[in-house]
DNA sequence: ATGAAAGCGCTAACAT
DNA sequence: ATGTTAGCGCTTTCAT
């Protein structure tokens, strides 16, 4: 276990003044280039390392931003907000702090909060696992929200651009021939839902097709909190109708697999008999459904990257919002 | 924007040393009950909070592990032990920082490492996505592998059980009456495979039950590097055959739903015709799929929260290698 | 191009 | 029970 010497350390053994050091440790070009590499050479051998804790003190900034995910990350759409969070703060020379909090238990918020202050973070991310109104108050530190917005617009916020996302998808499912869509939405307590609901709707007014009639819930919640998804109550009744539908639109890749499920059942082959899209929240499932289920991918990735340079230029307490779209992926489904 | 006040300020305004500010603060008893008392008021009413820099700085003590995700983070498993070890790191007072490298990438890894150097991290938790070897060198800082070990065993190491995770599994599954279980591991250059496949056929032994020729890798690689499971080709094989398989256990809960598919297309009912098994890998597959899978799910949580103790606690760098076992999910399947 | 001095906020060590 | 002093490692400011 190796003790890393201090400036002071170096500009002893160099022979040369601490704020000499300094400057090279710091790229300050207004240092002789003989004696630059010197001090390069010894501090190097020494194994120095600057300190942080010393930086973060004297130049009164931290370079830490904090990230609070609200609600159990499990999901992989957290993982990528995460992510591009992380890579942007590292492009940027900044260092990104997170935090599981859990939203319900106001104890453990309270402790990723005073740890933040306690590192001197210069911003705060908060970020919700699922699109929703949040309400969080104004505060000493600059917040940006991600995937949630503000009751009260007090602080800027990253979003999906779900309107768009379901605008777009059905847009090329019109524009690819396809006349009667039924869209399996989660539940419209859901903000995500209700937007691509009226995405849905819009696209179809727009190609002069009525789709209002078209969008069915298809998730319900049990007793204990488990959702359950009603793919195989709602097909059959849609398929006995004189007009079957031609592409069912699913508000998640998990509900596609049941519904690739149940249209086994019924005995039609997906991609042939029916086509079936998706809103993409697991890659993987989506590439092993077979066929391979063709998905508007939410750009959790991006919305992370932008929240961090938010946090990061606009110290501001208020700001804008941004929406971010989708990207469509196409696989064999549709 | 308001800026946080020191201890000397707090003092001043109270009209006490500044040392007795840092006892209330740092809740050391040596304090007359008043003092205190009108201390913390003052203290709470400007808002203060500690300087965990300058602590850092004087106690040379930074309370910061790092914890290296190597590959991108998108598996469940790699949150589950994110989690486990923030929430172990929580516990203790510990401050964890994490990055995520790209082990191929040489210039990321070592920017991480910087960053950890000048926190002056006390310890490094180093992880990956599967259960593999690596070649990590000693350090100045004591490093702790997880979900993966050290060829020459430099460093402690926390690892799923694979081999006791098959083992019980298998049991189980013998001892509720089943006689010809066929294991679709998947590729066996994985360590885990490997392993499980031990512990299935051991178990077999142990039943007086010759399970070696029950094992099939049921995964290839496809030439841009995707997985294809070989399910829908391999079960019609099995099932020909004049003794068919009684369950199928699947090495990854998303092979099961390659295989959930492949039985249903040759008209097996999971569950009464065939039962199904696997590892746990994606709780929300084996949840959703119908009927649910029984897995025995990997214990990624408690992994990860053994590896931060173990950082936490052992400043050493050589150390144990810990296996940490798994718990059954029972559902439909089996 | 280089250096000296001060001080960021805190706590360890040692008084009183 | 409380206070004084010193110094952690660095950067800022001001000299030279």
């Amino acid at each position: 276990m190796h003790k890393i010497p201090s400036q002071r350390e170096i500009a002893k053994r160099v022979g040369t003044s601490l704020k000499t050091v300094s400057r090279v440790i710091n790229g300050d070009p207004r240092v002789k280039a003989e004696t630059r590499a010197r001090i390069e050479a010894i501090a190097s051998e020494m194994e120095y390392a600057p300190s942080q804790a010393a930086r973060m003190m004297r130049s009164q900034k931290s370079d830490v931003i904090g990230f609070l995910a609200d609600g159990f990350i499990t999901a992989t759409s957290s993982i990528e907000l995460i992510r591009g969070a992380q890579d942007a703060a590292w492009d940027r020379g900044k260092q990104m702090m997170l935090f599981n909090i859990d939203h319900h238990e106001s104890c453990c918020a309270a402790r990723a909060e005073s740890q933040l202050l306690a590192f001197r973070a210069e911003a705060v991310i908060y970020a919700t696992v699922a699109h929703q109104e949040v309400t969080i108050p104004q505060r000493a530190v600059p917040h940006v929200l991600l995937n949630c917005y503000d009751s009260q617009a007090r602080h800027p916020c990253v979003l999906p651009d779900d309107y768009q996302l379901a605008f777009d998808l059905t847009s090329m499912i019109l524009d690819r021939g396809y006349r009667r869509p039924v869209f399996l939405n989660l539940s419209a307590r859901n903000v995500a839902s209700f937007l691509r609901a009226r995405g849905f709707r819009d696209a179809g007014s727009t190609h002069d097709i009525d789709l209002s009639t078209s969008i069915q819930t298809a998730v319900t919640f049990d007793e204990d909190g488990g959702t359950r998804f009603l793919a195989d109550q709602i097909l059959p009744r849609l398929f006995a109708q004189s007009a079957r539908p031609d592409l069912i639109l699913c508000g998640q890749d998990i509900l596609a697999m049941d519904v690739y499920a149940a249209l086994n059942q019924m005995g039609l082959a997906v991609g042939e008999d029916v086509a079936v899209a998706s809103f993409d929240n697991q890659a993987p499932i989506a590439h092993l459904l077979r066929p391979g289920l063709s998905t508007m991918q939410l750009p959790y990735y991006e919305m992370g990257r932008q929240a961090m340079l938010l946090a990061i230029d606009r110290p501001e307490t208020v700001g804008p919002t941004i929406r971010v779209k989708g990207e469509f992926v196409a696989r064999a489904s549709f």
